[in-house]
DNA sequence: AATGAATGAGGGTTCATTCAT
DNA sequence: TATGAATGAACCCTCATTCAT
């Protein structure tokens, strides 16, 4: 039976060390980050982040790609949304905030701090994740002009009015904690901005 | 004329150095930026540094904060805009665009990288910088949903739909150089975005 | 057996270090010593002795109490002794100097020194050692005064006169090396003083 | 007048610096006194230091030797004494502390907290000043020995006995300035301790 | 003669990394 | 597998020293 809980701690180890390090990462940056805060975060010593990870760098990029990774089949999925236009176009952002997963502020924040500290990370960054959603967004826009249900903009500059309150409402949310009450929330911001990328601001008097 | 020359560098040095700290601070990151960097990329040495700034910290903060400084006074005059509705809108969102000067996302980006390490820091830009800016659009939307010409929606919202897609694609600029060619122009971007915004992307049947 | 080895290594460390401080800090004084010296001269590396100790200041500070210490607890015994006139004071300044210990001088040139720049160390130094050393002393005067044994003089000084000359002695004994030749031995010290200080040097013609 | 002024100032300079040096290297040691205390103190600024001392150690050195001098002349007057015994050990005693002039306990200070990092100095030092004052006491005592004046005790330490405590109290008076108040006037020091030495403390009974 | 801006070597301190147990 | 003592490279910061003015 100890045994078993022994396997099952030593199994969960590098999860439990690789999710401190996300949230420390995340908190304080990359340089900031001392082992060993990671290392107690995660309930075990300094030494023992050694035993699964090289080196802190490779416990940042190990982080990075893991929270990735599982996003990253969301998104494959999100990609195979059907149904039509209006609906379409909702059905998808919900699946492209749910497939970028919980973390999603995380990695964007990381990015945003440590990208030009680490390049081929925010390489794979975009090329994994970033461009792949945008694709996604801007496929649903792009068909909705074609079917002559959305107005001719730039399908992705549509995608970035979408998308960026969403994501800098995250950022935010992890940055300033104390900012918090003032941020509103993801629910209400999805839906307000649907109606108003769809049907504009502007008071229309119907005749 | 050569002790001119001193004396006139001697003012210029704390802008110079600034200048370069800014400019590192936000490329790598404060505990990743080395002060002898700073001193070399404004052509001095490490002990000139300290000859200014009492600490890496306070160089930090000042660098900050001198760069908020010249930005605050402009968005006192961003304020003072008049006009009507659309137009109205249009110019307060570039009055609040320029009157966040050159450095909008040097700042932005420092202080998602860095707010949680320096959190006074943090609170300072977001009231005297964030929360004014954002003020002075709110009112706008305010009084055109008083006047009938929007449609009523919570103008926090709308105004974090205004200018999100600008923050984030000025961040990304400052992120990914290597990404640039992909994102879209500022100008591009704000005329798309006031007619999305305005009027929706929805295609509507003209009877 | 190895592992107690480690074991024991890791608990005479600090005494090894503190060891090490005192008598450099003694010799070179606080801020001409290097911790790297004092790690050397521990057998160990700069980054050990940060181990063990927060600063060079917290090392300097810990190396005097601890010095200080034991001495305290043997001062407390000196104070205990009894007996009569010429034998208790003979006894006294015996414990006395005992009851100081070896570091005697150490602890006594720190003093001087550096308690300009240790305030609070001195008053510690001063307070715990100096006074309680000097007290027990001067009772044995004052009581040798009231039963008329001693010449009626303030015990004050007389306590500095039979404790300064031992005290300084020490002190160059550490100062000069080269010097030692010309010093006094505490012995023959102490008792050519005990002589001179009972019956004075003056010839008396015995009728 | 104003030229004159100037001269004066100029030639006083030198003085003014050695005397704050000699202050601040007192108080503080060595290593923890800096070059620009030292300018504050005597009224200048860094740049000018370096005018009149090659370096921070020849500033160190010359005040040191600059002290001594004028005492050195002083301690050649003091051999000069004469008279008989008692009175010419009192003389003597006397001599010996004007001859050491108001800066003796400050010299002491130095070389004990010094002598370690300047072992030149401190030769020179007990070269030029300790053994010439010290001779000059021990053929006192000697004489009298001689004259059968005085007991047969080693010169050497009856001048340790009567000297010490006049150094330590020096040195007290400048280490802790808090402990002034508990320290004995050197007068009345001088005094007691001649009464002490010459008589013994030990209450005779005179048939 | 005097200044004070600038320098850079030196030393305190931190922390990623190793390794004996 | 896990520990934590030990290391040493790296970095912040100080301050003696220089030198153009």
């Amino acid at each position: 039976m100890s045994s078993t809980q022994r396997q099952r701690r030593k199994e969960a180890r590098p999860r439990e060390i690789l999710a401190a390090a996300l949230h420390l990462f995340t908190t304080k940056g990359f340089a900031a980050t001392r082992i060993e805060e990671v290392a107690q975060a995660a309930g075990v010593t300094k030494g023992t982040v050694y035993l699964y990870f090289q080196s802190k760098e490779a416990l940042f990029k190990t982080a990075v790609r893991e929270t990735v990774l599982p996003n990253l089949q969301r998104v494959e999925e999100a990609a195979r949304q059907e149904g039509a236009t209006r609906q379409r176009l909702r059905a998808a952002l919900r699946q492209w905030i749910s497939g970028m997963g919980a973390n999603r502020g995380s990695l964007l924040k990381l990015m945003i701090a440590e990208a030009g500290n680490f390049p081929e990370l925010a390489q794979f960054f975009q090329e994994e994740i970033s461009d792949k959603m945008r694709q996604i967004l801007m496929e649903v826009i792009a068909s909705g002009i074609t079917q002559n249900e959305f107005r001719n903009f730039d399908p992705a500059i549509v995608i970035r009015i979408l998308t960026s309150p969403i994501l800098l409402t995250d950022i935010w949310h992890l940055t300033c904690p104390a900012m918090n009450a003032s941020l509103p929330d993801t629910e209400t911001l999805i839906e307000t901005m649907l109606d108003v990328v769809f049907d504009g601001i502007a008071l229309r008097q119907e005749s």
